[in-house]
DNA sequence: ATAATAAAAGATATTTTTGTCCTTTATTAT
DNA sequence: ATAATAAAGGACAAAAATATCTTTTATTAT
């Protein structure tokens, strides 16, 4: 794979979609958002229980039902997306994976590791999940792979 | 996981660890080096022949044989390692899994998301296998997980 | 030549990730 | 109340990553 699991990838597509939807005051479907995001749809269906169960979406059941994202949402950055779906493994540890490596005990790639990892933090931590909804609306972006 | 696969983290691990004796004038046996870098010995057979297929590593069967690393090896970047048993997924596409996803047409983490990747590309790209010989050799670094 | 050693190669097993399907629960409209 | 809709939840399936075991091949020492 590339740097995010596939799960953590739809995630964020998904909820960017989500996002931009409510921003247009719609409640959207599984079926729709999977298709948006190109994404299976029992799979997405899965994982956006669990972000609505962590709080990060909301969902309504039954007609007219559909997912949303509410004010605090997207506030929210989408570190908290990455952590929901597969934890918090890609903001810590060393990169050849040596336990005892650290800023005292530091191993042979730690410092140039850092970096690498600090970026990644910056970006999710810094990026709140509503930010892109102006650029996703302006712009020609779709979120379908 | 984090950034690299279990494989691509063994693989760094045992290549330095084999790099180090090499240094010293040794070739090392599988065992060895497994208990030293704390991967399943099995596992690390499996790569270490790849590694070796591609001649990133030399090996020699037979008793006094095992694996070593020449003169050509230590100057062949990190990168070349990774490459060898993950492919170059880490280095290339979007980070959602964009595909339409480019400099043209870049989506909305993309330029953020490139600095995180470049800096990978960096460490990988501009470390040498040989290199940290003199730092494991002074320091009181282990490869034992 | 023979026995011992150590990696290569092949087959198989386990675990995790990714993906599907079916039933249940909540909500809405009639 | 009933039917229709849509997410939640549980069970199951496939694929990929991780891991083990067994046999074969090459090399060395006796």
């Amino acid at each position: 794979m590339g740097i995010f699991s596939k799960t953590a990838e739809y995630a964020m597509r998904a909820v960017f979609y989500i996002a931009q939807r409510s921003h247009e005051g719609q409640r959207t479907g599984i079926k729709e958002i999977a298709e948006a995001v190109n994404s299976p749809e029992a799979f997405l269906a899965k994982i956006l229980q669990r972000l609505s169960k962590v709080g990060l979406i909301q969902s309504i059941k039954g007609p007219n039902g559909g997912f949303y994202i509410d004010i605090s949402g997207f506030n929210r950055p989408l570190a908290d997306i990455v952590i929901a779906v597969e934890g918090d493994t890609i903001f810590k540890g060393c990169g050849m994976g040596l336990s005892y490596c650290s800023e005292e005990f530091p191993c042979p790639l730690h410092d140039e590791f850092k970096k690498a990892r600090n970026q990644i933090t910056l970006m999710l931590r810094n990026t709140t999940i509503g930010q892109f909804n102006t650029e996703l609306i302006k712009g020609h972006l779709t979120l379908n792979k």
